[in-house]
DNA sequence: ATAGAGTCCGTAGTCGGGTACAGAGTCAAG
DNA sequence: CTTGACTCTGTACCCGACTACGGACTCTAT
């Protein structure tokens, strides 16, 4: 048997979570909440800090609670095709935000060539840019 | 005079807005509340709508509602270089994101391109990949 | 035996950008 | 003058992912 149960403090720290972290996922049902002996402390096992890191490595890769909650119940080796799904669906989102993003990126940086350039002390070019419906590049 | 007032509603609509965002926009103190003539109905300036559609369009560009107000506080035609610095520090930030979010795109496709060459029908490269703290490329 | 650290439990607050609703008042058309 | 659309005011609620707090309990080291 593994013995590498421990108090809630020593497995958030070991996950690198804190406390209320923990409790906050159990509450939200993607933690189970060990049965508490009789007057005593809960021991979490081992797996714990293992399910914790999971998390942690899912949502740097932009995935909800929700999500990693799916991803979670896929967990069996037999629903490989599903977590691809699941993955492939984000893998679009994300191409899509980058998307927006470089073009957010290229109307600012626009604007602030224009503003360098500085053909003009009377009047702001990032300001008028917002100040009228104009057609900045796609 | 610009007789281009209007209530509440025609200035919504015109700035494609609801009435309960405006309402809002003045509670947070983006947009002044003209006053109300005793017992009636308010009016807005017909600059209320320009105002709306200047903090539409900032915050397609990444604006926070706090930003859109330093930038309001701006338009000056004064403040041109100050105007710039905000934009700058904006365009940096989503630079940074768009970087983040491309080693994500990457992970991602990777990991699915895995899945898909699919040699080793027991276990999931996906859900593998989340469940060690595994190198992945950045 | 006692101090202090850690745990438990419930509730409430945070952030940003709104949305929803209730009840009363006002305005314009017919 | 009535009806129906709109406005006013205030408050509460939504989302996601936590964070904070208070009072009671339990465990550990000395």
């Amino acid at each position: 048997m593994s013995d590498s149960a421990g108090t809630i403090g020593s497995v958030a720290k070991r996950a690198g979570v804190h406390v209320e972290t923990i409790r906050y996922y159990q509450r939200i049902g993607l933690l189970r909440e060990p049965a508490r002996p009789a007057g005593g402390v809960r021991r979490y096992p081992g797996e714990t800090v293992e399910r914790l890191r999971f998390i942690k490595r899912a949502q740097e890769l932009g995935f909800s609670l929700e999500e990693v909650a799916e991803l979670l119940r896929l967990n069996d080796g037999v629903h490989c095709r599903d977590a691809r799904g699941v993955a492939a669906k984000k893998l679009a989102l994300v191409e899509a935000r980058v998307r927006d993003l470089n073009t957010v990126r290229r109307t600012l940086k626009q604007l602030i060539d224009e503003c360098d350039a500085g053909h003009a002390p009377d009047h702001c070019p990032i300001i008028d840019s917002l100040a009228a419906p104009g057609e900045r590049p796609r």
